[in-house]
DNA sequence: ATTTCACTTAAGTATTCCTTATCTGAGGTG
DNA sequence: CACCTCAGATAAGGAATACTTAAGTGAAAT
């Protein structure tokens, strides 16, 4: 009985039968006959000098020593399967996963999709949006897109793609009916809350300050995804205090417009990350090249309009 | 380039060498000529259609796909060698490695080691004093000792061993000196940390208003574990809330004194927790057994003693 | 210039692993 | 109740893998 690990092929072996909780079909996964899965839970039992399943003779069940066994044994495959794919992805030119939030790949992902993929044919792109932090090495991804304020991280490459600021949008219809900020005072406001918890804060509050407003009190509609409030704005729905990064698109074509000169600074900004090393793969360079030419037009948005840090104004 | 776990001695084969950062002396962890890791190394390559190692000629380091590979690898063999350990844990029947916390294991434990050894010669006990939170797949423990509110959970059996309950304690000296429970507005008051966060609360504050006295300012020593503070009231430096389960040894003895007659009972108690099916285990059962009879002597001290629920004087 | 050190390569061997074929025994079926 | 089926066990031979010894390579150290 020995303490060092004892051989892998028959701890798979016994991995798959646990997981399966039969022999033949333990066999039939791994691509051998039963006899062969057989005799490898019978070598793991003799290193354990233990049985490790109770032989029923239609069916096999743990015994004490193979219940202790089999979740670890079954983590530490998962484990060994995730790193090698980690691996393979590295060598894998064609693909390229790219994690963000919800918002983020709806407003401008989704839509330059298309432009990327006449960009670079040989390149398949696949969106994962989640808003959980990503492990690289135990998630399929290849890059994340993160939102917040700066922060250098062990191993991650990472780089600001898109300053955020942010300022009142709505449908031209309403911007007609609220030409002035003032105006503001009797719009329906709607809100977003997927920012909520950044400090300093970059909500209405803190751009009626911004603007020498007086405060209004916090009603209106109040959505968990900034595109949804966007969503809403362009339905004429209210005023949204909108992110430039997110409202690109909109206000190009117009559905959009901010009409107010005032905008809201913050330091939380729209980030690039993927593993140290992986941004010199070929495929994460060309997203993060296209990515930078296509945040360049968010510029052109700051022309005329005067700034307030959130900081400046925070509560 | 399979998607599937390439052969598990070449990683292992790479996950000694990634972390020794040489062949050779990952080829003298696993007991094989440098050969034959090399070969190893080389043939997960070849899997991988690409290098892991960068060979210079007197080092070698990592290619971006071996970063990518390393730290999942070494997860994964590190989760399986902790699952084997469980498992031959299991059959092992001569140790047993008990957690507890470290008042439990200094009041509680350690002065009962010798009878246990002398009942049990058999068995080697082992005490890890942590009051982390045990993963009995993970961490190389049999059993775990914890003080809380009684919590069934998949795959654990657990057994009441100690109804908890306090009253105040002290030396014989100072027992002289405060003969009535309101003479403790004058005394010196000890506090333990270690249970604070538990609710209904039971400490100076609920005792006082279990005994109908007026509430006193939380003033006195604050210990962070029990026993330290039960040894300072030992050593005459005040009175101390000592929890029955804890102080049994130091009342035996005559180091500390219970004048008072209202005791403060909560629904907080020691189990003993285990993972399913290691109960029938001999040394387990054992061990079980042992706590159980040496637990029995606690009900005497109930005897003339008024209680009081802590849930009846929460705050 | 020479030595040394770390890894590589080659050829042969030992070991592990797998297959085919046969066997066993309990539960389901007619 | 006999029979069949199914899941796993066992035996022996063969294929694939892993390891060893021995010789080789090239850059850094002396």
């Amino acid at each position: 009985m020995s303490d060092r690990l004892p051989p892998l092929t028959a701890l798979r072996a016994f991995d798959a039968a646990a997981r399966q909780m039969s022999f033949s079909k333990a066999a039939a996964e791994l691509n051998v006959t039963p006899a062969a899965l057989s005799f490898q839970i019978k070598s793991l039992e003799e290193h354990l000098e233990a049985p490790l399943f109770r032989r029923m003779n239609r069916a096999v069940e743990l015994t004490d020593a193979g219940r202790a066994l089999a979740p670890g044994a079954a983590d530490g495959f998962t484990a060994l399967s995730a790193a090698w794919r980690a691996a393979r992805r590295t060598v894998d030119q064609s693909t390229l996963t790219v994690t963000a939030g919800p918002a983020f790949t709806a407003k401008w992902l989704a839509p330059r999709l298309f432009p990327f993929a006449e960009e670079h044919p040989g390149i398949e792109l696949r969106f994962s949006a989640t808003l959980r932090i990503m492990d690289f090495t135990r998630d399929d991804v290849d890059v994340a897109i993160r939102f917040g304020f700066p922060r250098e991280e062990e191993g991650l490459f990472s780089r600001k793609i898109i300053d955020e600021w942010l300022t009142p949008m709505m449908s031209p219809a309403l911007a007609a009916q609220y030409p002035d900020p003032s105006d503001l005072a009797r719009a329906p406001l709607l809100h977003q809350d997927d920012t909520a918890g950044f400090k300093p804060a970059f909500d209405w509050a803190a751009w009626f300050r911004a603007a020498g407003l007086p405060p209004r009190f916090a009603s209106g509609t109040r959505f968990s995804q900034a595109d949804h409030a966007l969503d809403a704005a362009i339905a004429g729905g209210g005023v949204v205090l909108g992110r430039i990064s997110l409202a690109e698109g909109d206000l190009r074509e117009g559905r959009l417009v901010a009409p107010y000169k005032i905008g809201l600074r913050t330091e939380a900004q729209y980030r690039f990350v993927c593993p140290e090393g992986s941004e010199h793969r070929p495929q994460v360079r060309a997203f993060l090249d296209f990515l930078e030419t296509h945040t360049a037009a968010l510029k052109t948005y700051q022309e005329g309009m005067s700034f307030v840090d959130a900081a400046e104004v925070a509560e």
